[in-house]
DNA sequence: ATGGATAGAGACCTGTCGGTCGCTAAATAC
DNA sequence: GTATTTAGCGACCGACAGGTCTCTATCCAT
């Protein structure tokens, strides 16, 4: 039902003409089309995929939500796993994004600040969107087998940005990773909860908790390494 | 393709006559039929949503598994949800008399061994279900609903199950849920990346981190308790 | 034995899915 | 300008999904 072309008065006429009606949109080059059909078909699969799963996702859905057609979809993804495998990569891409901003926003976070900030980045579509993904790649191998390469580097990219919190610089790289992993899974399955049976009471305790239990794991890895540097109790607390 | 009644001599001879073939199945009560029935397209559901997901998990692949027909299954169940609906009921069942079993099996566990069963649990396929189950609940409204009862249940009997463990008596009911629920979390969350992503030595790293802070947890409890029993300031610690 | 009820079988129906194909529109090369 | 390439469209296809329907086998009451 789009009218670009009869709005315009005449091809000839508008191209030299001086005034040109910016409501009509310009001659764009292929790689803007492109990357904007691309960009609107991956928006369209985040949202479907939070509205209705993974697996309910049908290129049906995501064509009408995205007002691209079937033939401008499969112009630029050779299959519906491919499409998906790109999803992943952006909403990968985003989550990360976003949470080094949030925390770096914040500069120098408590625990309790940059936990909310984790939990809250937990319950966004993009989270969401890669969590479906990593279910569904349990059963789906070739699933899994794209997956595989994005998946390493979001992990990755997830650890290093958690060092942007304070007391993470006391943990090697790998009990950071499972802690991280830890607290990741905690909010994955809070998230998911919470749409089947919400209890923001102990949500919030568990937050609280959580910070908690932060606090004792930095005081313990600090009282650690003050005791094997100097062999004193550690009795200067007074 | 099955030749029950052929290869019966006749059914009046075998009727009364005292030598019977124990190979060829004895008359039985539609009841034995019907339940027998329901349990074998139950255990074949169980098998096929821990094989390719629920999504996945066509009425064809079941009657295949289970040797049932479709006819028969729907003698039985009015829809894929009412199948799935009962299937959920199962396995939430099995895991939590399983659960029970294996705690009381222990005998006055240690908390680490009290996680490992839990951990062990989450890893079996009646867990896995339940988490197939219920991420499908979360964008399919009528699974949903017809989940929220059974659910509503398993939570409260997971709950009572966890009071087997030492220490759990110091814990009030909502504080009790609520740390089970993050447990639940946590392993839910292991047992589907370790199929994406396996990590052995992180996952040793994690159950003793979580056998920490239990103790943490259980520590503090019983200083606050023994605080506001005699409000001495706890410097007892040594 | 026999009639009625229950259990089970499997061909069949309709809708939707991912994917293909031939076509037009637009941008680029010349 | 014209030719060629790229972007985008939508009718169409085979496969398979959940669900229905008719028919047979078995069980139970009498």
């Amino acid at each position: 039902m789009e009218d670009h072309a009869a709005t315009v008065p005449s091809a000839t006429e508008a191209r030299d003409g001086g005034q040109v009606d910016p409501s009509v949109p310009r001659r764009r080059t292929q790689r803007e089309r492109r990357e904007t059909t691309i960009r609107r078909l991956i928006d369209a699969t985040i949202a479907v995929i939070a509205d209705v799963g993974y697996a309910n996702a049908s290129l049906g859905m995501i064509c009408e939500r995205s007002g691209v057609s079937r033939g401008g979809l499969f112009r630029h993804f050779d299959s519906r796993l491919d499409l998906m495998d790109a999803t992943a990569a952006e909403v990968g891409r985003r989550h990360v994004i976003q949470a080094r901003q949030q925390l770096t926003a914040l500069h120098e976070p408590t625990l309790i600040e940059a936990l909310r900030v984790m939990r809250d980045r937990h319950r966004n579509v993009e989270n969401v969107v890669w969590f479906e993904l990593m279910v569904a790649a349990r059963t789906d191998p070739d699933l899994r087998t794209r997956l595989s390469e994005t998946g390493r580097q979001f992990f990755a990219d997830i650890v290093e940005v958690s060092r942007l919190v304070p007391g993470a610089e006391l943990f090697p790289e790998e009990d950071l990773e499972m802690l991280v992993n830890t607290l990741e899974h905690t909010f994955d399955g809070e998230a998911i909860r919470r749409e089947i049976a919400p209890d923001p009471v102990a949500e919030d305790r568990r937050l609280e908790l959580a910070a908690d239990f932060a606090v004792f794991l930095i005081t313990r890895r600090m009282n650690a390494a003050s005791s094997t540097a100097e062999p004193d109790p550690p009795s200067s607390s007074g």
